[in-house]
DNA sequence: GTGTTTGCAAACGTTTTGCACAGGT
DNA sequence: ACCTGTGCAAAACGTTTGCAAACAC
């Protein structure tokens, strides 16, 4: 609402979009520039931080802001929840069902008006599991 | 499990304590500083920091790693979910009970084994309500 | 031509670390 | 006496910003 801004058309900005679009990993800022570096070597980090900004606000980049770890980014922006390994921090995303509103908003407020919530899921990833000698069984709670 | 270490009593690490289980506003470590630097000057914030870390591995205290924000602490570590205003980014408890297992549990894991996850509301707080002519109603999804 | 976007480098805020010394047990 | 914990300062880390030049429109 009310927040028309021009963007202009930089050979970056597409290239950050595709890559992005392109990968499945959630890559990082950092993770990201070197994407982007191969196909244009004089990119700069601070571009790729600005242009994932932009691309934020004008809804076609997700930011996964992730407990206690360095923010990744998501082409993808239907909304869905990601799993973290604690072992080898990857993340992915999870096809499951998101959980309806009546499931996560709080009976008890505490006063504040909720605008929404965050969900994230952490554990270990299947090739963690199997290095640490986890059998991969159904794979929920097994401890 | 195997995890037995010698902790040593010191004043600094019991004043951070007292100081985090004494307040409700879950203070980022740059807070208790302050706190604790009011009964004794010549703390640290390196201290401040290595101490909490200590408390967190012996449970004594709740790291609040919220999305896109400092690292707050928690000194009632009974679980429980937190709500953040996104105006003033204050951080309050939610007195709501907790959703069970079945329902935090994704029913596809993607392989892996989940062994908890992190949920965190936002909002508006009382204030900030009041602040942007907001009115204070049942508070559930104003928008 | 105008105003956005870039590359570069420096600055930033939070957290961690190296080190010599103090102090708990 | 041992070795953990401290204060201090510097470094590390991810991210943001100031600036002049480059470029899209």
């Amino acid at each position: 609402m009310a927040n028309y801004k021009i963007r202009r058309h930089t050979p970056q900005r597409a290239v950050i979009l595709e890559e992005l679009c392109g990968t499945k990993e959630h890559p990082t800022a950092a993770e990201l520039f070197a994407l982007v570096r191969r196909r244009l070597p004089r990119v700069s980090l601070g571009t790729i931080y600005r242009n994932l900004e932009v691309l934020h606000e004008d809804g076609l980049v997700r930011k996964l802001e992730l407990a206690g770890a360095e923010t990744r980014f998501d082409g993808t922006v239907t909304p869905h929840y990601h799993v973290r390994c604690r072992s080898c921090g990857c993340v992915r995303d999870l096809p499951a069902p998101l959980h309806d509103k009546l499931v996560t908003t709080p009976l008890e407020t505490a006063g504040f008006s909720i605008e929404g919530h965050r969900l994230e899921f952490y554990g270990l990833c299947p090739v963690c599991r199997v290095a640490k000698g986890e059998t991969p069984d159904a794979g929920v709670n097994s401890h």
